[in-house]
DNA sequence: ATTCACCCTGGAGTGCGCTCCAGGTCAAAT
DNA sequence: ATTTGACCTGGAGCGCACTCCAGGGTGAAT
């Protein structure tokens, strides 16, 4: 299951899917949505291959994708990857996202704790 | 801002909204979907008063949603609360939400800490 | 008396992120 | 030769959680 094993002709897209936890259309859709660094070769026959880079870039879209980050702000990030210089900017983005999740941990740990409150109160209800 | 600032005829919905952190439309949305308790009393003319027990449900209403519980989900805990005895069951529910919670959080920590190395990368080739 | 701000209802519309489908191509296996 | 299975495209459809709208009521303020 390690990016390494990507044959030198490259991956199917099924191939592709299951290594990164995705699925076939959503990687499809993805490519339509302007999210993929290149979009992928293709072999004779038209299918697309993927690359050991190619899955690479997909666990950097699950990342951001897991974390919260929505479709058309990847795509301004990824924009950014065909613009030469922009690695200021591609950082900002991320540290601004980085932000955006730490509040969210930070929000859904709170709530979280009310949770385990919660349960103590009924712990004590059902069996004390 | 805390709900003791509860006048004793009850709050309007926008009071209600306010206090909840959620806007007017989702509070009678989530009215209709039957997350409430008790449908809100009334005012003489027809409008809701929320009293204060109704705005702590509606803080549990948001714990729930923010961590993620699907308002289906919540529907169906809701639901047991109008089952006397039901205490063992509402309990297990939270107990399976919070598992689910704290599998959510580990996954986007494992993303931060990828997001924190690919920010570390960027300073090293922009300052670096 | 009318203006204003708020409230009501039922139902339509929206944005997001997929997911599915029809109709077709292609290569290997039987 | 045909069957099978995986792939292709463009576009439709879906589930979710709101959000907005039309059309109307109420009550206090000017």
């Amino acid at each position: 299951m390690t990016v390494t094993e990507v044959p030198a002709e490259g991956l199917t897209i099924s191939g592709a899917a299951e290594l990164s936890g995705l699925s076939v259309d959503t990687l499809r859709y993805y490519e339509k949505e302007g999210l993929s660094l290149h979009r992928p070769e293709r072999s004779a026959s038209g299918q697309r291959r993927y690359t050991e880079d190619d899955v690479r870039w997909l666990g950097t879209l699950v990342m951001l994708r897991r974390t919260g980050m929505p479709i058309r702000d990847i795509r301004r990030f990824v924009e950014l990857y065909r613009v030469d210089g922009s690695e200021p900017e591609r950082m900002a983005i991320l540290e601004a996202h980085r932000e955006h999740v730490l509040e969210e941990l930070n929000e859904v740990q709170t709530h979280l704790a009310a949770i385990n409150r919660k349960i103590d109160h009924y712990k004590k209800l059902v069996n004390g």
